[in-house]
RNA sequence: UGGCCUAUGGUGUAAUUGGCAACACAGCUGGUUUUGGUCCAGUCGUUCAAGGUUCGAGUCCUUGUAGGCCAACCA
């Protein structure tokens, strides 16, 4: 069969363009450059997804390098979440690189920028730096102590190495051009002092070096060869070159930084500080809970890593603004469950179904298929009695002829096992349904090739036997946030769209079937949608997480009424 | 008042680099189905605007419009 051209994205252009050009196959190497200030999400998947992509498909090695500058912000906790995550997605890094093994040489090199004249010391406030620095439109204004010489800068940066002043006191500027359209490139910031113990290298070091002046040295460092970062960093692109110019031996491959637009799901945040806010202001609880985007919310939720991947892969990468919607997601979680999760039955709200025509005090086991898009079917026994769960949508005393399930005086086949009949609604003294009793057809029993068996009725409901089913909790969740982009309305925190409705914590009952269901096992109750097991269930209860529903065509039909 | 980036159906991404605008999702219609699921078939609809170059423009040029980004001792 003849292989399909694969279109490439703008990021991969670039890499064939390289190749083209002369650049060594061999010498390709990517990252992905976390800081471990905080959990992974959906937004990070995507980088991890393009990252370590590309790594697969030019048999190029892909660092994990934690970009652990800000000791104020960063946590051991989250390096070893982000590892796991990004394991969990089924990447295999090749090294595990932390910007903190980079400092001695960033220091070295931050000394020959010193004597080269082109970093200085400037000892003043923030905010008199910060009013210097000028405007978009209007040109900044030299610090006075930009011509420092050069011995006195080298005496002072060592003594702020060497811990003699306080937090804040002074800074090593790289001496650029204060007068440039790029605010980055007026004198930008390359340490500040900070008496902060660092989560790997202690107190050793008290002068901590800035994201511009970090990133392009440690990809230098690493030798990766294609720096891919979000758009927002496109203006720090002249600085990195700038700083690399300074380092860079003929010899080496020189990093080349390049963006794309980072990717917008509807109804939920993505920014680490918002996330963190929902997690400190216990609107959700933790970075794992199943409404977060975060990577490991989704893997709790029932999200697969190839639903995830798939997801990436289909969104593409692009440079353009974007808003993708979240039911694209769970399109993709449904497409992979649907292949693998087991059916089975659980009913949700139950209504209790007697068949008056059957038996008391009997049992009887039947073949249900565990799951119908498996090439070989295997089946497992289901146990059926004369007391039943439906759900309580799945019966009305009078309907339309759209309404393809049990309503009096007709029937219904209950799946895998008899069609029945429904005789009669009992009510409580309000008037509502309690019970619901039906007649069945002895000779419909499913599969048992009788011409009753095979007769045609419109509705299949699922159900389970109340003698034998297990009692379990159910977490259904909705979105988070009511708006598809809460975070983007001038004057309003995202917070007032939170979705108060989120989590409903019910009871459901399942066949017996699921005794044994160990946490992180999918399973599809059918006709509802996907669900996992959650590793808060207990061996006396079970919980579960409700991944996605399943598409539901009669609500749209139950809707236009 | 400056600079940088972007603009293709409702959404997201493509287009052999100047040669019939395609794919997926969503929507709609029908078929199959012991899940109103899955699957199958069909259908809907697009190059921001105006000029220009060209046999030919989504692609190149000009002007305009709209949106995003840039002034943390954050990354």
């Amino acid at each position: 069969m003849a292989e399909e051209t694969k279109s490439l994205n703008f990021i991969e252009h670039i890499i064939e363009d390289d190749l083209e050009n002369g650049f060594d196959k061999q010498d390709l190497r990517f990252r992905f450059p976390p800081e471990p200030n905080g959990y992974l999400h959906i937004g990070h998947a995507s980088s991890i997804c393009l990252n370590f992509g590309l790594g697969l498909d030019y048999d190029a090695p892909v660092n994990l390098r934690f970009d652990d500058t800000n000791p104020a912000k960063e946590e051991k906790e989250y390096v070893e979440a982000i590892k796991r995550d990004v394991e969990w997605l089924g990447y295999k890094w090749d090294k595990e690189c932390y910007a903190s093994d980079y400092f001695q040489q960033l220091y070295d090199w931050a000394v020959e920028l010193i004597k080269k004249g082109k970093a200085y010391v400037d000892s003043q406030t923030s905010e008199e730096m910060a009013e210097q620095k000028g405007t978009p439109s209007q040109t900044g204004i030299e610090s006075p102590y930009r011509n420092r010489s050069v011995e006195e800068n080298l005496d002072l940066f060592q003594r702020m190495k060497n811990g003699e002043f306080e937090s804040g006191t002074h800074v090593l500027r790289a001496k650029i051009d204060m007068a440039s359209s790029n605010m980055l490139m007026r004198d930008p910031i390359m340490y500040r002092i900070l008496h902060k113990a660092h989560h790997r290298t202690n107190t050793d070091w008290c002068i901590y070096p800035m994201y511009d002046w970090t990133h392009g040295e440690s990809d230098y460092i690493e030798q990766v060869s294609h720096s891919f970062c979000t758009l927002e960093f496109a203006m720090h692109r002249e600085l990195y070159e700038w700083f690399l110019d300074n380092v860079y031996d003929e010899n080496k491959v020189k990093p080349k930084q390049r963006e794309f637009a980072r990717r917008n799901l509807s109804h939920t945040v993505v920014s680490k500080r918002k996330l963190l806010r929902l997690v400190e202001d216990g609107v959700v609880n933790g970075w794992d809970d199943p409404r977060m985007p975060t990577i490991s919310g989704l893997k709790r939720r029932g999200y697969t890593p190839e639903s995830i991947k798939k997801f990436a892969e289909t969104i593409g990468i692009a440079k353009r603004e974007n808003l993708i919607d979240v039911s694209l997601l769970e399109f993709c979680v449904r497409e992979d469950l649907n292949k693998k999760a087991p059916r089975v039955m659980g009913v949700l709200n139950p209504l209790k179904v007697v068949i008056t025509n059957y038996p008391e005090d009997t049992e009887e086991y039947l073949d249900a298929e565990n799951n119908p898009e498996e090439e070989n079917m295997t089946y497992r026994k289901v146990p059926f009695s004369r007391e039943l769960y439906i759900e309580q949508e799945d019966f009305r005393e009078e309907a339309n002829r759209k309404f393809f399930r049990l309503k009096l005086g007709k029937e219904v086949r209950l799946k895998n096992a008899y069609i029945i009949k429904a005789e009669k609604a009992i009510k409580d003294d309000e008037g509502n349904i309690t019970e619901v009793h039906c007649t069945y057809d002895p000779l419909s029993k499913s599969g048992s090739g009788t011409p009753e068996s095979q007769r045609k009725v419109k509705g299949t409901l699922h159900w389970v036997s109340i003698p034998h089913a297990k009692e379990v909790e159910v977490r259904e969740y909705d979105r988070l946030f009511t708006d598809p982009e809460p975070d983007r309305h001038e004057g309003k925190d995202f917070m007032e769209f939170i979705n108060p409705d989120s989590l409903r914590v019910t009871k459901a009952f399942v066949e017996p079937s699921l005794a044994d269901a160990k946490a992180g096992e999918h399973f599809q109750f059918q006709r509802i949608g996907y669900f996992i097991v959650d590793p808060d269930s207990t061996d006396e209860k079970l919980v579960f997480n409700k991944t996605v529903e399943l598409r539901d065509s009669w609500a749209k039909i139950d809707a236009k009424k």
